[in-house]
RNA sequence: GGAGGAAUACCCAAGCGGCCAACGGGGGCAGACUGUAAAUCUGCUGGCUUCGGCCUUCGGUGGUUCGAAUCCACCUUCCUCCA
């Protein structure tokens, strides 16, 4: 019983809605593995943390001892989910969808078991399809029923165009369920009507209709906007493990809360709580639960030693003002009648422009070799090694050498 | 097809003949402080510079003028209303 309690806990954590919980319950109790399906577009995939939500969430089910299934949409990805723009999507060659789907396997299994990994394409049972049995599938669904799903019924009332295709992604996604038996379906909290029409293929389709379990999009840095590569406020699970630890250093402490909550394995939802209280308390440091949180980022996608480096660079250079060690020495070829200060920092790429060197010079924001630079006619002398920094973390080691001619 | 309106720096947005490299906000960068690269406060935010200045920029192309982001013509793109 208390097994059943801890499995529902740890399955609605973060989880933005669970419909039915009842159903959750129940089916739980039927103590067999429950198969649990999430879909994935066939695009080439960088994945941030942010992408990282419902894999975790999956990952919570594999631990729990579920079934996962890993599905790329490769018959729906070239539908497209509609987005208003009226055209199907360019189709993909099988080999431009079994590389992407090789780049998601690199990526997903940081997170994912592979071993318990269930993966699929939804070519599988749509390429086998005729005109008659989709018509069939069509068949179940009405047209007032489309247009509940929300961006369908502005696009109608504001007379926008709705192509009958687009009416086809929805159709197909929920009958992947049906295809895939699946009891519970995941995704982000936009997806909601499509896993919805799983639910509601099922039951036509004379199956019990899936739990369908809706994960929150995650702000990124900047703690307003989703996460998003466009918007230049995500953490690439591909990125250096001192990034990755910066800039979740980076965060607010109010957002680290929302972190902890959809992020880590390793703070449970009782613990979350205390150290809220803590916080509140004023005994404990939220910094030092942010570095908890970095670390174990760090660790899952590069590894222990790494967060624990991370953490000691951290505390040396950001903490400790100390000038890192692993500094590359670049030479730089300037003319032979000395190079004043602010070209120099250009040339070796620590400001975009020499206006913008002289800015940082009246900033007091610019150090050679450990002193302010007061004076921006300073000219560096040829053949010496220099370190110039420029603010607290933009460091370079150089060494002029004469212009080739 | 017809009638209006708008295009300004990374984004939003003022300016409507000289005082405009262009108000203000956002974002970004830096400084101070701190318990972190959180929060807060302050400064900076086109390029080049021998620090005197110089050069390029306000959708595009021409024009008027001593002088244009500002006026005129044409072009391009976008929005709104009517059919």
């Amino acid at each position: 019983m208390t097994d059943l309690q801890d499995a529902l806990d740890l399955i609605s954590r973060g989880a933005e809605e669970l419909i039915k919980f009842e159903e959750l319950e129940s089916r739980l109790r039927l103590g067999r593995p429950l198969r649990i399906k999430a879909g994935f577009d066939p695009t080439a995939p960088d994945l941030h943390l942010g992408h990282t939500v419902l894999l975790n969430k999956m990952r919570q089910f594999q631990d729990l001892g579920h079934q996962v299934i890993f599905l790329i949409g490769d018959f729906t990805g070239m539908i497209g989910d509609p987005t208003g723009k009226n055209a199907t999507r360019k189709p993909m060659t099988v080999e431009d969808v079994q590389r992407n789907a090789e780049t998601y396997s690199e990526q997903v299994f940081k997170v994912l078991d592979k071993e318990k990994t269930e993966l699929r394409f939804n070519m599988e049972w749509f390429s086998t399809m005729s005109a008659l049995d989709i018509t069939r599938l069509a068949g179940q669904l009405t047209v007032a029923r489309m247009l509940e799903r929300d961006d369908f019924a502005k696009r109608f009332a504001a007379h926008q165009p709705i192509s009958i295709h687009e009416f086809l992604y929805p159709l197909a996604q929920g009958y992947d369920s049906v295809a895939l038996r699946s009891d519970v379906e995941l995704g982000g909290t936009d997806q909601k009507f499509n896993l919805l029409m799983g639910r509601a293929l099922q039951e036509h389709f004379g199956q019990k209709p899936q739990i369908v379990l809706t994960m929150p999009l995650l702000e990124g840095l900047d703690g307003v906007n989703k996460m998003s590569k466009s918007l230049g406020n995500y953490i690439g699970i591909n990125e250096p493990p001192k990034q990755i630890f910066g800039k979740t250093m980076s965060i607010s402490d109010d957002l680290m809360w929302r972190y902890f909550e959809l992020l880590s394995f390793r703070m449970s939802v009782t613990e979350l709580r205390s150290a809220r209280e803590g916080v509140l308390r004023g005994e404990i440091n939220p910094r030092d639960l942010k570095v908890r949180l970095a670390a174990e980022l760090v660790a899952r996608f590069h590894g222990e030693s790494a967060a624990q480096s991370a953490i000691d660079y951290w505390n040396e250079t950001v903490r400790g003002g100390a000038v890192p060690q692993d500094i590359a020495l670049k030479e730089l070829h300037v003319h032979l009648v000395g190079e004043g200060i602010a070209a120099v920092l250009k040339a070796a790429g620590l400001v975009p422009s020499t206006s913008e060197a002289v800015r940082k010079i009246n900033e007091r924001a610019v150090r050679v070799d450990g002193v302010v630079v007061e004076d921006r006619s300073l000219a560096l002398a040829h053949g010496v090694e220099h370190l110039l920094q420029v603010g607290k973390r933009s460091f370079c080691r150089v060494r002029l050498l004469p212009h080739q001619d």
